[in-house]
Order: structure tokens, then C-alpha cells, then sequence
DNA sequence: AAAAAAC
């Protein structure tokens, strides 16, 4: 029997311009453990108390790579175990001149993780929490959209390792509050984000406050020209590091698109959580408005729902985060700023109520289902005026989605979420709604035809029940087999993962 | 077209 070892991350790259990036080549070899990288007992036991005993394919290349104090340029999926392939080697390096003296001044920052959302700064800042606790080092997190005052107090007390967004780090350079002459580890994540949300001047602004000599580990989803350019300048000689094709989607996630009327779209949503029986589901909309109205409408279909996108405020963000994360609500209704990195344990589903407008933005977006070995389903609503985005999605992840058509069958709303009374009124008024109790709810019917080439009938969608996957899932150890499983049995076709709803859809055996 | 991020 041989296991899946990770090869050397040289052989990994290919670097044409242009040229698709390549799954790296998995070798036989010896079970990769923790044991293997030299790390301390006390990290060690950090990281046995956080449920993982086998790398991930990115920590096995990463981890000896950072301990070396390499330059690191890393392509890593979302939900690879990313977040500890940079932080276990981090914690390691700093920790033998860790200073247990209560001084500030004998805490100072040395080294920083940059995240584009403040949602994935708090989410990365309570990994490296739970990494480090049993060690001597000191961390914080700032971000804006909060009081300054209580960070300024963590920076003053002293921290060795800071995360971070970047406007709120500057801030705190300008204040004074943060010092980052002494920074030797710099982490950019989702760097390709970063630059996408226009975050280069202030990025440019940090790396010039920072130490030249230091070492730089940069982590994108893709590495686009601009990537490349930015590694160019601030990273030395880096090693290459992927582990899994850029803009490809996750096996274990069945993806279905249903084409359906713009206008039938929040009656859909319900419907897809009711006759899935959705517990928790991640629901993405392109606007914040569209967010918000949303989340209103399916409250009213009496669904626990709440939004988050960057109109709220930071506690209502953190809270609607929260309260998801511990199953208090069903649908959590997001923008973008939810798309990348969230790590949401065992999310059975998301749902694109828009599709979004940028390709990469999907497999982010559907990245928060089918995480670290466990299943998830990936619904889209496309309307005909959509045909564009999924076209791009298509080519993106190089083959084509399953598309059904949606029928939806719900009770009529009297109003719009707006305020705007529903298109078919008549029935649902004042002076009917006494009969309404003793009859079948009134409902309207709509089914969204077209002739499109690969559409099937969605009964046998609906007809199988929804199985989630055990908690069990999200050991590191099951993502590993899964990938070994993924690897060596060919994909199934749609048909037959939807005719074996009835058990589990593991893709792995349970040892 | 939209989102995100400092005040």
C-alpha cells in the first residue's frame, strides 16, 4: 500500500506565461506525519488538540520550506489547511528566542499576516491563537470597523505576531501604536485579492516599512501577471509551491445549476431550503442591497436569515458570523466578502442567488462547501440574462454544470421586501386572507422553459433526501484519503451521484 | 456592473 506523499515543490511549477498551472505529481512514499518537520512538543500538542494528525498536501511542501526561511510563492484551494501550512512554521521559527519577560519592549512584532477581509483576519488571528497557546508567544489581530483602542493596548503590551488588514495596521503605524522595524515574517493571503480590492499603494506602503532583510511567504489563488509582478519585487528567489490547479473546483462538491426567472429567484431559495431541509446554508448575492432584501424576504418565508456585507456594522458582521457558524441561523445571505477563505465547518451548502460576475468569484464562493473531505452541494440560480456568467464559469473550470429547470411552487406574498406590492396582488388581498387559512395555501407556478441542451428534470433532485456529512469529516487525515480516493477512481458521472443520495457521499472509507 | 478596505 502506498500512501500519497508530496513531491518536491520545484517539480511543481510551470511558469510560461500563460500556461495552465499543473497539479503537482503525487509520489509513493512514507505516511506524512507531524513529527516529521522538527516542530516543538509544544506546538505539536497544539496541533493534536485541534483535531489534526497528517499534513495536508500544502502543509507537508510548506511547512519544511518556511522552517528553512525560504521564500514561499504557494497556490493553495481553500480549505487545504493553508492557514496552519504558514502558521506551525512561523510559531517554530520565532519560539527559541521567545521571551517570557512581561516587557512590551521585549515583545516586539516580528511577524505579520495580511488577509484582504476583516472576517478572515479574526478567522486566521483564532488559528494562530490555538497554535501558540502553549508556547510563550504573543498575538493580536486589527482590523477596522472597530474600536482602535483596545488593539492599540494589545500592540502596546506587546505582540510577536500580528494579523491584519491593511488599512488598520497603517493607521496604527501613523498613530504610533505599531512599530514594524523588527517584522522577519511577512505572510500576504489571498494576495490576488488584496490587489483586486485595490490594496497595492498600501501594500507598497507596508513593504517599505518593513525590514528588507526578512522572509516573505505570499499565497494567491492564482498567479496572475500582477502576482507575479508583485513577487518579483518583494520576494526573494521564492519557492514555488502548488498543490492543486488554480480555478479548479472540488470533487466533492456536486454542483447544479437551475435556470430559472429572475422574478422567481427568493421563492427558489426558500423552496431549495425547505425541500432540501437545509439546516445551514451559505447564500451569495452580488449586491448589498441584494443582500439585505433577501435575507428580509426569507425571513418572511419564515426562514432564520441574516446578511452580512460590508454596509453592516462590524459587530452586526461578527455576530451574523457567529450565530451562523454555531447553526442558530439557516441562511446566511453574504456578499463577496464572504466568498474567500471563510472556514465554515461541514456547510452542507451554498447557494449563488446571483451568479457572480467575476468566474473566479464562483469556485471561491462554492470553496466554503465540501471543505477538508467532507460533501457539500453548490446550488446557482441563473436568470437568462446570466447565461453570460455561467458561460465564463464553464470555461473557467473546463467543463460544463449540470443545469435543471427550478419549478417554483410557493405561497404568494403579499408585499415585496421593498415595500412594492407582488406583481399578482389580486388574490392575496386584505379580503381574502380569512379564507386563506382553511384552504390549500394559495400558491403561484412558474417553471422557467428553455431548450437547452443538457437539461434535466429536477424530480430526482428533490425526490432523494439530504444527507449530511458526519462532523468526523473535517479531519485533516479524511481530506488526505479523500484526495488519494479522488485520484486513483475515476469521477462519477451526475447521474450517479444523485441516484446514491441515500448513504453518505463520502468519498473516502471510514477507517 | 459589484464588492472590499481607515478615519
Amino acid at each position: 500500500m502506498s500512501d500519497p506523499v508530496v513531491t518536491n515543490p520545484s517539480a511543481a511549477s510551470s511558469d510560461a506565461p500563460g500556461a495552465e498551472t499543473r497539479v503537482s505529481p503525487q509520489a509513493p512514499g512514507p505516511v506524512p506525519t507531524f513529527d516529521q518537520f522538527g516542530l516543538s512538543a509544544d506546538i505539536l500538542r497544539a496541533v493534536v488538540e485541534s483535531g489534526y494528525t497528517i499534513p495536508t498536501p500544502i502543509q507537508a511542501q510548506a511547512i519544511p520550506v518556511v522552517l528553512a526561511g525560504r521564500d514561499v510563492m504557494g497556490a493553495a484551494q481553500t480549505g487545504t489547511g493553508k492557514t496552519a501550512s504558514f502558521s506551525l512554521p512561523i510559531i517554530q521559527r520565532l519560539l527559541p528566542t521567545a521571551s517570557t519577560s512581561a516587557s512590551p519592549a521585549r515583545h516586539p512584532v516580528r511577524a505579520l499576516i495580511l488577509t484582504p477581509t476583516r472576517e478572515l483576519a479574526d478567522q486566521v488571528a483564532a488559528n494562530v491563537q490555538a497554535y501558540s497557546k502553549h508556547t510563550p508567544l504573543r498575538s493580536t489581530v486589527v482590523f477596522g470597523g472597530v474600536d482602535m483602542n483596545p488593539q492599540s493596548e494589545a500592540l502596546r503590551r506587546g505582540v510577536e505576531i500580528l494579523i491584519a488588514t491593511p488599512g488598520r495596521l497603517l493607521d496604527h503605524v501613523q498613530q504610533k501604536t505599531l512599530n514594524l522595524g523588527q517584522v522577519q515574517m511577512l505572510v500576504l493571503d489571498e494576495a490576488d485579492r488584496m490587489l483586486d480590492m485595490g490594496f497595492l499603494p498600501d501594500l507598497q506602503r507596508i513593504l517599505n516599512l518593513l525590514p528588507k532583510e526578512r522572509q516573505t511567504l505570499l499565497f494567491s489563488a492564482t498567479f496572475s501577471g500582477e502576482i507575479k509582478k508583485l513577487a518579483a519585487t518583494y520576494l526573494r528567489n521564492p519557492q514555488t509551491i502548488e498543490v492543486a490547479r488554480s480555478n479548479s473546483t472540488n470533487a466533492n462538491v456536486r454542483q447544479i445549476v437551475f435556470e430559472i426567472a429572475e422574478s422567481d429567484k427568493s421563492g427558489a431559495v426558500t423552496q431549495l431550503i425547505r425541500e432540501r431541509g437545509l439546516k445551514q446554508v451559505l447564500v451569495f448575492c452580488n449586491s448589498k442591497i441584494g443582500a439585505s432584501r433577501l435575507a428580509r424576504v426569507l425571513e418572511k418565508d419564515g426562514i432564520v436569515a441574516t446578511a452580512i456585507h460590508g454596509d453592516r456594522t462590524q459587530g452586526e458582521r461578527m455576530q451574523a458570523l457567529d450565530a451562523f457558524k454555531k447553526g442558530e441561523i439557516e441562511a446566511l445571505v453574504a456578499t463577496d466578502v464572504a466568498a474567500r477563505g471563510l472556514d465554515i465547518t461541514d456547510l452542507p451548502a451554498v447557494i449563488n442567488f446571483d451568479l457572480p460576475f467575476s468566474a473566479e468569484d464562483y469556485v471561491h464562493r462554492i470553496g466554503r462547501t465540501g471543505r477538508a473531505g467532507a460533501t457539500g452541494d453548490a446550488l446557482s440560480l441563473c436568470s437568462p440574462n446570466e447565461r453570460k456568467q455561467l458561460a465564463d464559469i464553464e470555461k473557467l473550470i473546463k467543463r460544463p454544470l449540470e443545469v435543471m429547470t427550478l419549478k417554483v411552487d410557493v405561497p404568494v406574498r403579499r408585499e415585496s421586501s421593498s415595500g412594492r406590492r407582488d406583481e399578482r396582488p389580486a388574490r392575496a388581498e386584505r379580503g381574502e386572507h380569512r379564507h386563506a387559512r382553511s384552504e390549500e395555501p394559495r400558491r403561484r407556478s412558474t417553471s422557467f422553459e428553455r431548450s437547452h441542451s443538457r437539461q434535466q428534470p429536477v424530480d430526482d433532485f428533490f425526490l432523494k433526501p439530504y444527507v449530511a456529512s458526519p462532523a468526523s469529516a473535517r479531519k485533516a487525515q479524511d481530506e488526505a484519503a479523500a484526495e488519494a480516493e479522488r485520484k486513483s477512481a475515476p469521477r462519477q458521472p451526475l447521474a450517479a451521484l444523485l441516484g446514491g443520495l441515500g448513504m453518505p457521499r463520502r468519498t473516502q472509507s471510514e477507517s
